[in-house]
DNA sequence: TCTCATGAAACTTCATATGTTGCGAGATGG
DNA sequence: CCATCTCGCAACATATGAAGTTTCATGAGA
């Protein structure tokens, strides 16, 4: 199974948006991504309803970033997402009349529940501020330059 | 994307296994699961090359326990089907050379080991006997039958 | 020998993230 | 007003992998 990587997608392209003066194109976006337009839009729509972005038509227009970056979290992006699942396994049945099954689901449920929550805890602990900190700090270390396009080689 | 389930079936298969006196078919356990003889083999390949389920043709053939419950637990289980992918989402790139990249999949990849080392640790927690002795647990508590196939109504 | 059972390969089906095309609507600049 | 740029949306194509199915071969027991 492919995993999803939508929020790994969006994140990305938040935090080079974050880095631009004035607003980026789906297109440009979409370059840079080494994927399609329409794709970016799918990944904006859930930001743009929650007011974490905004989109402007026409010459000049393109995507901004319209919201504090230390206020937001990784779990306010994901669910701006819609909440994709997280976990790749699951029980087989969800309410099974076999006691069997119950036994099973009981043990593996709670499991998961606790990967889950684990995920979701982390994701409101981590600010769209604190990724770009880290990027800057990465910056520095190296000493390149914050071109979208040339970081985008490999 | 639909969860994957085989852990959950092969620990159902499992446990009812462990009810029987003799062999089951894998006819008769896909009957109970309401699935495919040929999926149930699949399932219990990794675990036959383990040495944890014996398999035998011919009349009176079919899957045999052949561990300790109390020594084999859900990790083990979870190792013989291959490790199948425990997360639903990922990174978008592994190795980005993109700096903001790289600083997303730190953040991320950090959130989805711990994760995942979470569901390990807690699989390994969990024997058989302790999810038969669960099973045992909701009988009594039931008073109901161990049949294998009246119980698969629901 | 006949029947029962697993073993293995090759398919089909299904769900879903991702990629693509096309058209409409709105905004800007000439 | 018109041409161009941009997003919005619907519809379709592609790819992946779990699950389900079919078929034949193999070996064991009655």
């Amino acid at each position: 199974m492919r995993r999803d990587s939508r929020l790994s997608g969006v994140l990305h392209v938040l935090l080079h948006m974050a880095e631009q003066p004035g607003p980026s194109t789906s297109d440009t976006l979409a370059r840079a991504m080494n994927t399609n337009p329409v794709v970016i839009r799918r990944l904006m729509a859930g930001l743009r309803d929650r007011g974490y972005v905004q989109s402007e038509k026409g010459h000049g227009g393109g995507w901004t970033i319209a919201c504090d970056l230390s206020a937001v979290t990784l779990r306010d992006i994901y669910e701006a997402l819609g909440r994709p699942e997280l976990l790749a396994i699951g029980n087989r049945t969800d309410e099974p009349g076999c006691l069997v099954e119950q036994a099973v689901n009981a043990a593996l449920g709670q499991t998961f529940d606790e990967a889950e929550m684990l995920l979701l805890r982390r994701f409101g602990e981590i600010s769209l501020a604190m990724l770009s900190a880290d990027f800057h700090a990465r910056l520095s270390k190296r000493g390149g330059s914050i071109a979208l396009e040339t970081d985008h080689a490999a």
